[in-house]
DNA sequence: AGCTCACCCTGGACGC
DNA sequence: TGCGTCCAGGGTGAGC
């Protein structure tokens, strides 16, 4: 489950590759593409000038007009390998580099999607500002909540609001802050808001600083696992106790996610 | 307009 | 062992 923290590790342990160039795009299932607005033969000889993230995109430059949007959905991986390794079941895109390398779009599930557009805008523009930015500021975030009667946590989950939060991150978010996650988002009080907006902030910096939650799938660009996943305090810890106040942590489907609270701790 | 829910998909866990 | 069933959920879009 790729979220915000696990595509900004990805993002990061890619950046050695900027400058390097792009001998071919290998499309090996043709499902995976979302968009296609130029061959993947025209990126024969380009150069890869920069690799960034925008919610849970990553977002590869290889030209003014030329870009590859990635979106890993919920088992996707994009991570550098040798060629001379086989490439496993479920490889969609390989991007063939210098020195015998490629990097690899991957994902059994196929949630996700690849994107080969002249410009990356038209994939992320709807997105909500991000959270670790200037834009998240608790005025915007008590304006989104106002008058809104969805349960909080549906409404960070939701990309067009905030961007790069899933369910992982949303229920550590509000154990941290101390909001059930059913909460109407409407009746959050002003201290409540701006105590979210500084859990979201101080949850996804510490699942940076460890690399990501390597729960199920998640693999970083070099396919080594993260390590938050020995941090989080209820997303699955259904029956057990609460880190913070040793009452059992309770197990809910809110907006039909699985979402995890502590009764005690999150009023 | 706001909201809920079904759908897409596969691997892994589990029960018999 | 093997088969069937259920569960995980990001994003989209239908329908209320």
């Amino acid at each position: 489950m790729p979220e915000l923290p696990e595509i900004e590790t990805i993002v990061r342990s890619l950046q050695p590759l900027i400058g390097q160039r792009i001998e071919q795009l290998d499309v090996i299932n043709n499902v995976v593409i979302k968009q296609q607005d130029y061959l993947p033969g025209e990126l024969r000889g380009q150069t890869i000038r920069r690799i960034s993230r925008r919610g849970k995109f990553i977002i590869i430059d290889v030209g003014r007009t030329r870009f590859i949007v990635i979106h890993l959905g919920m088992s996707g991986r994009f991570y550098l390998d040798d060629a001379a390794n086989s490439r496993p079941k479920h490889t969609h895109v390989v991007m063939v580099l210098q020195e015998g390398q490629e990097l690899r779009y991957f994902d059994p599930r196929r949630f996700g999607g690849v994107w080969l557009i002249f410009d990356s805008n038209e994939v992320v523009r709807r997105l909500g500002p991000e959270p670790l930015g200037p834009d998240l500021t608790q005025d915007y975030l008590a304006s989104v909540c106002q008058n809104r009667r969805v349960a909080v946590k549906t409404l960070i989950l939701n990309q067009g609001v905030i961007a790069g939060i899933g369910n992982i991150y949303a229920d550590e978010i509000l154990h941290r802050a101390g909001i059930r996650p059913d909460r109407p988002a409407g009746s959050l009080r002003p201290e409540e808001v701006e105590l979210l907006r500084q859990a979201m902030a101080e949850i996804l910096k510490l699942g940076i600083a460890n690399r990501g939650t390597t729960f199920r799938d998640y693999r970083d660009g070099l396919n080594l696992p993260g390590e938050f996943q020995s941090m989080l305090k209820v997303y699955g810890r259904f029956g057990q106790s609460c880190l913070t106040c040793g009452e059992p942590i309770c197990r809910d489907i809110i907006g039909g996610r699985s979402s995890h609270f502590c009764p005690k701790c999150q009023t």
